[in-house]
DNA sequence: AAGTGGTCTAGACCACCAG
DNA sequence: TGGTGGTCTAGACCACTTT
């Protein structure tokens, strides 16, 4: 006899709306069929559609958002295991190294922040903005939020001889580092911090790093590089 | 007022065992309570007490196998190691990689590319360009100048089937490797071959990567990728 | 007001593993 | 045989967004 195998329903699910995006008649933005709509299609419990949809969210292929539905997200291409040499400890090494505190205090979190800390919108975090200067010469802007409840004394420390990531580093080890890397034009404000003059030119790298500790996002820098002034270290093969 | 946030009891239970595991009152191989056991204790229901755990066995902090419990994994080990790997490697491990060929000839060397070759001006080296597609998509537009005298057959290579990159390094093993990272505006052939056109104007990543051996430089790729689509993998510490 | 996703409950049946 | 995790149900309340 042939033995049949029992499949999940939720699996059956799953596949299906793979192949839907796969074959491309859901083109990245679609709006997939709701949990209701899926629970009733499939004659199964909501609970049971809901799994279906929030493990192709947790594997990147939907985006989801209360009140507005999921849908079919832009597929990433992911490279793995690169290390960024750090702007800021070259420059400390050469004996170089001084700081600019543009900004350093508590703000609430609008709702990008929050969804990238993994908070609330309106809770509270520091905000700290930095000019890192190379012999007075600004070589890389930096942007960072903390969660306060994981680095209470943040905000008052002496960011003049520490550098915030290090302070971070040393009160809460991160167990968990997420890069994420992109070519970005300058706002104005950042051009200006930057004592980029050329009007209008050049684009920078926009290095995103995101610390965690456990299931909590600690920390999430914005570094802002001129184009030109990002070298990665030789690599032995 | 005191704004009292509400957080999720499977996250509450998440965290106690988090705790547990992190203080080291939990080592490695120890048995954590089971569904049954913290839907009790947390007066919460089995489905509850099930998410809890289900996360952490997704994250890697739990094992879990029906009929005999769940137990503190053993941290994940991530290669020391740092590796550059590139974004078209990436993509045939995903089995959706094509090339196209744009050029691929013999020319001489002008001012730049001799210094940065270290060959002398009008010397001839091989230089070819190609189209890396993700899925048919353009996902890395690829330049690269090849020293002849290293990899003599590199021009009458089938690329449609080999990656240059790859050919090199089997041909002529670099024993060093440089990177240099930018952030460009593409002109409007780049723009044009990465079909960005639809897109506007955006910026890209420029990836200049230089390899040796001995003293001598093999070849000299510059890629440049579309800004959104370059994204770094976790890094443990 | 209607629809969406996020959380949660109090049950249920099953396959699997242990003593 | 009793406990474990894996799947599933048919409800429920909430915060949120869209109409």
């Amino acid at each position: 006899m042939s033995d049949t195998v029992k499949i999940p329903r939720f699996l059956l699910i799953k596949q299906y709306i793979e192949n839907h995006i796969a074959s491309g008649s859901w083109p990245v933005g679609t709006r997939v069929p709701s949990e209701n709509d899926l629970a009733v299609s499939f004659s199964v419990s909501r609970m049971t559609a809901r799994r279906a949809l929030k493990e192709l969210d947790d594997q990147g292929f939907l985006n989801r958002a209360p009140g507005r539905g999921s849908f079919v997200a832009k597929p990433q291409v992911r490279a793995p295991h690169i290390e960024l040499r750090n702007v800021v400890q070259n420059i400390q090494n050469l004996g170089r190294y001084s700081c600019r505190i543009v900004s350093l205090d508590s703000i609430h979190a609008d709702m990008f922040i929050a969804k990238t800390m993994r908070v609330n919108v309106d809770d509270e975090l520091y905000k700290g903005v930095f000019v890192h200067l190379d012999a007075n010469k600004p070589a890389q802007l930096e942007e960072i939020y903390v969660n306060p409840s994981l680095a209470p004394a943040f905000i008052k420390q002496n960011y003049q001889k520490v550098v915030a990531d290090a302070y971070l580093n040393w009160v809460a080890q991160p167990n968990h580092t997420e890069y994420q890397l992109s070519a970005i034009m300058p706002s104005a404000a950042q051009r200006r911090q930057l004592e980029l003059t050329h009007e209008g030119e050049g684009p920078c790298i926009k290095i995103t790093k995101r610390h965690w500790a456990q299931e909590l996002v600690i920390s999430l820098s914005i570094l802002i590089n001129p184009s030109d002034s990002y070298h990665l270290g030789a690599e032995i093969t």
